[in-house]
DNA sequence: CTTCCTGCAAAGCATTTGCATCCAT
DNA sequence: ATGGATGCAAATGCTTTGCAGGAAG
């Protein structure tokens, strides 16, 4: 099972307000990655005095920098988060419909190994993306 | 050898402006990524009258949606551009002094196609970004 | 000629920041 | 109490667009 708000909050070193309580939460009930702005309308959608748009962006950097959330780009000037999983993956963007698909087995850590030591690298982290036409939209 | 600017535009469907061949030119010159306004200032910084930024951002537009350049996210916010060779080809990103080193071997190919048979999907496009330190870095 | 381009400046977005106030710890 | 957080609005930075004059085919 996922971790709450508040064990994200702490293992980012963050005070636990009430506004990164509330954020951190709708983080963790969301499946897909989310804007903050996107984060920002649910906030407001739930009623009630949602945490501002500046605040929202704040506690993404801070997360994001803490390596409790991930940060990624699927579309240029555009950030998308979301709670890093235990699990390894990348992404498949649907160029038709945008609709986002998790792809669980990632099989590039050979080739990874490989150019750490033809090159020197030390590789910290990869990314992939995937774009194409899903199933659905054939 | 590479291709000269008037063919390259000739591909995209573009008329030949001496602001695009200025352009053109400027990006098969390029070893590196640019994003639009290095792009602008080079031009600028080559003297005479430059294409204007509005121009630059536009063409390279153009090119990118008729598959002349590329075009990808180093960083997020932030458009680079480079002329598209006929090799295939990924990035390490040097998280340190952010050098982009190009790497020549993509291995994912079969796994690719095992994704494509296993959801369906019409895998058009595919993107890898490595990050890491670099050897000089170390 | 007609359609497409360009320059310039203004507009648009996503994101960041300044600053006074406020709240966890 | 006190350093970190928040809100709001203004500021930023990259990119796009509107429009009137110009040039390519």
């Amino acid at each position: 099972m996922s971790e709450g708000a508040s064990t994200l909050l702490a293992a980012a070193g963050l005070r636990a307000t009430p506004q990164r309580t509330a954020i951190v939460g709708e983080l963790v009930r969301e499946p897909n990655d989310v804007t903050a702005q996107e984060l920002h309308d649910r906030l407001r959608a739930r009623g009630g005095s949602a945490p501002g748009l500046a605040t929202v962006y704040r506690t993404l950097t801070r997360l994001a920098e803490a390596g409790v959330v991930d940060a990624l780009t699927h579309h240029a000037g555009e950030l998308c988060y979301r709670v890093c999983g235990d699990d390894h993956h990348h992404h498949f963007v649907c160029s038709r419909c945008h609709r986002v698909v998790e792809i669980g087995d990632c099989r590039i850590d050979a080739w990874l190994d490989d150019l750490a030591g033809r090159h020197g690298f030390d590789v910290t982290g990869h990314r992939v993306e995937l774009e194409g036409v899903c199933a659905g939209c054939r």
